[in-house]
DNA sequence: CTTTAGCACTCCTTATCCTCGAGTGCTAAA
DNA sequence: TTTAGCACTCGAGGATAAGGAGTGCTAAAG
């Protein structure tokens, strides 16, 4: 009596509704597909073959006496079969390059302002993040002499970021005295992670008078400092306001979950499978409670050798997920060759948001 | 016929709507306010006294039968006089302080960290500024040599903040000729704007080899990107989302409109004059259309001797005033002292979000 | 066995009407 | 000047009805 099995016409039916909710967020009824599949078969063979899909698990009834939407699964059946994979159109891909083209300086604000692009491209929120491959580690320190009171501390990590901070010492630190507490810097506190840090500023307390301990212990907390933001790997997001524009958030208190995810639990966003290089999570393929009711694409690019950039863009299960997945793919693959091309190596910077 | 004067008692009662509907927000009847004033007068006579403020434009009636509520015109005598000009709390001075104990690092990383605590702590959307007297120019470059193809570049401007970069040239540059590279960037491209950056860079051309020329030019734009930013006077807005709590708002078009304003036109938003620390502006009171049914108060806070950093709320006219003017001048006298603090200089440092 | 026309039925949407009650404005008396 | 009394206004909220899109089923046709 169920059907089991999804014949061809069964999921061209499936792709004209998905397409058509997608488009209008209004349930699609049987003689609307009818005549979209070209008004040769009738509205009632369509409902036949809805009752069949509706019963599989593939479309869901709002209520007794209303079209189709599709399911979870059915979105599901759309994206891995069904949707024609796009191609970003030239105009389309012009815009992506234009917005890349502009100076962007400094890895964090590349990130930053990568989610701020997409979110812009795609017309949903968006989320960024850059996952190190952790245990980020200070691989050189240079001090700058500024004045009797001050000097610079520039510090070089191991994944090549540099970044630098104006240091008020409290007691005069003589000039002449900077290139030993580099020294002391360079040899004591290269290649270790924080908590060592801290012990070995403990160990060598005794032995140095405190016009050099205090600045050193100050250098060493902005590094400590550098270090921990990196590996907090920071989640920026934008565009949070684009989901009052979607009618299914017109309901205040879904619209409220999502953004306090978005702007307050950020971290527990979905980050995709170490060896794909795009994602799409729809409604409840979610862990997270309050995406249970959206869906999620998410794709990575390259930083150099040794990282991965992460962007993501949430909105509503009825997402557009061709144009979505089109353009995300087509920015990261660009984010990709733009961190390939300089030497492949990224010009990575100075910058904490 | 029309009342003139505005007795005690008329005072009284204004601070009593005004009060009960920034609390309830629904429009406040005789009776409650004849109770809420003692019960020695009765509603008959109250309704005479609104009848008269309602003439006089500080009460409006959404419709004949409903309470009153305040206008704009009732709101800023409120604030003007009849409001309580509050102290925080010995709690919330405690949380601002907690807040503001914590390592901040970077002046634009604590200005943006400013406007977040400050959205949580008033709950409204909130904005931030750091108003520079403008023309930052640089006062200092150092490179640090890495390896044959590149060097990390150190600025420092006049306002005091670092900032740094790793720079890759093309062809690979000898480490003995940095200290060239260093001087002809400190004695030609200090303390000018980034216009005469680039005439300067033309002249010399024609002089240098292109080995030398190309780091130089890379540097340069390097400090001229740092000017240009910092002249744009970044503004930085969080909170958004706490729009959607006020039920002003529940209605779509005007929370859009102001979403709008907050994320893409921020720097459209309110300045106070130069001498006031304080400033508050209400519903019709702003220019910029979008806010002309919303209230903004905004306080200014100093950094050092020469920058003026800025802090402002959005919220509907029926916004707590009381609390937010006492939260925001008590978080903007903190932050006034602690950038004094350190000897009377602000912690500057690298950073662009 | 599949397709299709026909038709009763469901149930949402929208409009209309009604009632209820909070609150006003006015009048006239204290 | 204050207050009690009272008619009146107007929105909120609930019930009811009409309209319509869409379904599910039946029975006939291919």
């Amino acid at each position: 009596m169920t059907p089991v099995e999804l014949t061809a016409r069964k999921k061209q039916i499936l792709k004209v509704v998905t397409e058509r909710y997608i488009d209008t967020a209004d349930p699609v009824g049987s003689k609307y597909i009818a005549q979209a599949m070209g008004g040769n078969i009738s509205s009632a063979t369509i409902r036949n073959e809805l009752a069949d899909l509706t019963e599989m698990g593939y479309l869901e009834q709002p209520h007794t006496s209303a079209g189709r939407i599709p399911s979870p699964k059915g979105y599901r059946l759309y994206v891995n079969e069904l949707m024609e994979r796009r191609q970003v159109s030239d105009q389309e891909a012009a815009e992506i390059n234009a917005a890349l083209d502009g100076k962007m300086k400094g890895l964090d604000s590349i990130i930053a302002q990568a989610g701020q692009m997409v979110s812009s491209i795609v017309s949903y929120p968006a989320y960024a993040v850059a996952a190190g491959k952790g245990g980020v580690t200070v691989r050189r320190y240079d001090l700058l002499p500024v004045d009797e009171t001050s000097f610079i501390a520039v510090v070089m990590t191991d994944d090549s970021r540099v970044k630098s901070q104006l240091i008020r010492t409290d007691l005069p630190l003589p000039p002449d005295q900077l290139p030993n507490l580099a020294n002391l810097l360079n040899t004591h506190f290269t290649g270790i992670a924080v908590p060592e840090m801290g012990a070995k500023l403990m160990s060598l307390a005794g032995q140095l008078g405190a016009e050099l301990f205090m600045p050193l212990s100050q250098t060493i907390e902005y590094a400590a400092d550098i270090m921990d933001r990196s590996a907090k790997n920071q989640v920026y997001t934008t565009g949070q306001t684009q989901l009052l524009r979607q009618p299914e958030f017109q309901d205040l208190s879904k619209a409220n979950e999502l953004m306090d995810l978005l702007t307050d639990r950020k971290d527990s966003l979905p980050v995709p499978d170490e060896n794909t290089s795009m994602q799409i999570l729809i409604g409840p393929e979610n862990v997270h409670e309050a995406l249970k009711d959206a869906s999620v694409v998410v794709a990575s690019y390259d930083i150099g050798d040794d990282m991965r950039g992460l962007i993501g863009v949430v909105g509503p299960t009825r997402m557009d997920y061709a144009a979505v997945a089109a353009r995300l793919s087509y920015f990261a693959e660009s984010l990709t060759k733009m961190f390939g091309k300089n030497n492949q190596l990224p010009p990575k910077e100075d910058d904490i948001p």
